[in-house]
RNA sequence: GGGCCCGUAGCUCAAUGGCAGAGCAGCUGACUCUUAAUCAGCGGGUUGAAGGUUCAAGUCCUUCCGGGCUCACCA
């Protein structure tokens, strides 16, 4: 992870930075969207790690149009298609002023959940408003010109020669999608709201003169960007590759930076998606609710720890339905984690490890050493235990650590014990699941060698002598049965998980046991061991299901 | 059509231009109490292809092949 701390040596002496990044809030989020931001963050803490004085501003664009029907009530289409977001109603009750407020909420929450936190949010409804911006509207009309020749030269888009670079928010209808400006006196401009000037949305007809100042109009995105960066000096600005692409977004709000409001873009950080198996994440290709479960199963600092481990140009391909790459995710969490601590470690580690782990943390002002230090149970491992009926979570991961757990370590353990009952539920594959083969013995059951089969045999037979309780004594209770019919344990425990779980291996036998019905475990036993009486030899064994 | 990313062990990925590596999986072995743990060991490669630069190329340049994303209306 030397990205960002690479980033910020090269800025070092470049003065205070200003990092800046906007969101339009028409809708959910989904997780693929959040690397943006967390790239965003892990920039600024990197910045002000290597003493850089940063402010992180993050922008609402509250004043674009309005153009998801499908979140809009039936009837409210026609009226609100094509308004400022801003202006649009929340279209559920539950207490905010607007469409935008409700869903900018949604990302804010979103963002503060991921330890991400901007000095500042500003919303352009507002920002517009207070005249701000006025300067840039009148720069940016008074050049209508070169900015149709930008528009040309740099993406290849051909405005018609009238078109001015300006959306007035239509004085009778409230639409912006809506009007096209083609005049332009030094104080105001000549709109119209035209009714099929887009498919998406139905402008009233009105035109007129107008002044498009003070809140009365809005610029086009790729001018209102370069406008942010001018009003608010801007240096540093990651994008998506939707917008940093040749010809793209970017290259637009460039030239127009430099050409008609005279300033040098700030640097650009371009980052690449995060692809759910190879392909894009989508909710109408079927991908969304892979991609939005996923939140549900992987806690923030493992997000966070996804997204910044590699470079930012770097696509990451996740594929957690089925694998185990959410397992292995925790594990190199917890790997960097062992290593920042000071402990040995496995296999080798990637330059920066530190801190990738440190910006991987959700607090900015964590104490990195005791984090690193708190004691993780293995994702894997917690998977299992959960599974196990009777098994206190809490007790075997102290006797694991072998001291009381930490108030911080128990928060810990309980987060990841619950991504752990959301990943069986959600993306586990079989293998990672246990289910006792209660019906019938399982097919892999008849595999087991002789010497297996005589052990549960006599398995059985102590089950009934013994009636071991516990999963301690249950434990012993199998370790004496294999001691005395010289079975290898390894052998042993591995008939009893093909007996009852038609699998060869599982979880700690004996509170597997302990958690069944005796009757059940006595039956299968030597249902499984194809031994019709104790002491006889064995017969053919029924397999079933 | 333009742009970007990727192609290295079965899988996921590393390697300031300097002896091709790790994790996981697999295989072998150890273990009387964490048995999906722990420990020891083993095998595994024409780095997508072809050229070029270099004392030296997985790495830099050129051209292909393959996969993926993205843009070309708006934001």
């Amino acid at each position: 992870m030397d990205w960002a701390d690479e980033l910020a040596q090269r800025v070092r002496d470049a003065g205070p930075q200003v990092v800046n990044d906007s969101k339009t809030p028409s809708g959910t989020v989904h997780v693929g969207s959040l690397r943006g931001p967390v790239i965003l963050d892990t920039i600024v803490r990197a910045l002000r790690a290597n003493g850089v004085e940063t402010t992180l501003l993050y922008g609402v664009d509250d004043l674009d149009p309005m153009d998801a029907q499908a979140l809009l009530t039936a009837d409210a289409v026609e009226t609100e298609m094509g308004r400022p977001l801003a202006h649009v109603p929340d279209q559920e009750d539950d207490g905010h002023a607007s469409y935008a407020r409700h869903h900018a909420q949604t990302f804010i929450d979103t963002f503060a959940g991921l330890g991400i936190h901007p000095d500042r949010y500003y919303w352009m409804s507002d920002i517009y408003a207070t005249g701000d911006l006025d300067p840039f509207i009148g720069t940016a009309l008074d050049k209508a010109a070169l900015v149709r020749e930008i528009y040309r030269r740099v993406a290849n888009v051909q405005h018609p020669d009238t078109w001015h670079p300006i959306g007035v928010i239509c004085p009778t209808c409230g639409k912006v999608g809506t009007t096209i400006v083609t005049d332009w006196n030094g104080e105001q401009v000549y709109f119209e709201c035209r009714k099929d000037l887009v498919t998406w949305a139905r402008g009233c007809g009105a035109s007129g003169w107008i002044s498009p100042f003070g809140g009365a109009a809005k610029l086009p995105w790729n001018l209102e960007w370069a406008a942010q960066w001018s009003l608010f000096g801007v240096t540093i600005e990651p994008n998506g590759k939707d917008l940093s692409t040749a010809g793209g977004s970017r290259d637009r709000s460039d030239a127009i930076a430099r050409e008609v409001f005279e300033r040098e873009p700030p640097l650009n950080v371009p980052y690449e998606f995060l692809n759910i198996g190879g392909k894009k994440m989508s909710t109408s290709k079927g991908r969304g609710a892979a991609a939005h479960s996923i939140a549900e199963v992987v806690p923030p600092e493992q997000l966070r720890f996804l997204f910044m481990r590699h470079r930012p140009n770097h696509a990451i391909d996740f594929d957690p339905e089925g694998t185990d790459q959410i397992p292995r995710l925790f594990d190199e969490f917890d790997k960097f984690a062992a290593a920042t601590a000071g402990r040995e470690v496995k296999g080798e580690l990637p330059p920066g490890y530190e801190a990738t782990f440190r910006y991987s943390l959700l607090d900015p002002d964590a104490d990195v050493a005791a984090e690193a230090a708190a004691f993780r149970p293995a994702f894997g491992h917690l998977a299992m235990l959960i599974q196990i009926p009777g098994v206190d979570i809490v007790e075997r991961i102290e006797a694991e650590k072998g001291s009381p757990l930490t108030d911080r370590e128990r928060a810990l353990l309980d987060q990841r014990a619950g991504a752990a009952r959301a990943w069986l539920e959600t993306y586990a594959p079989e293998s990672a699941k246990l289910t006792v083969q209660h019906d019938a013995v399982p097919p892999a059951a008849a595999d087991l060698d002789q010497d297996q089969r005589a052990f549960l045999a006599h398995l059985a037979e102590a089950v009934e002598r013994d009636g071991p309780a516990s999963g301690d004594a249950w434990q012993a209770s199998i370790f004496a049965v294999a001691a005395e019919d010289d079975v290898p344990g390894r052998r042993a425990f591995e008939a009893i998980y093909r007996a009852f779980l038609g699998r060869t291996n599982g979880p700690r036998a004996g509170w597997l046991l302990a958690s069944l019905d005796p009757v059940f475990v006595r039956e299968r036993a030597r249902e499984a061991s194809g031994w019709t009486d104790a002491a006889g030899p064995p017969g053919p064994l029924p397999v079933g299901g």
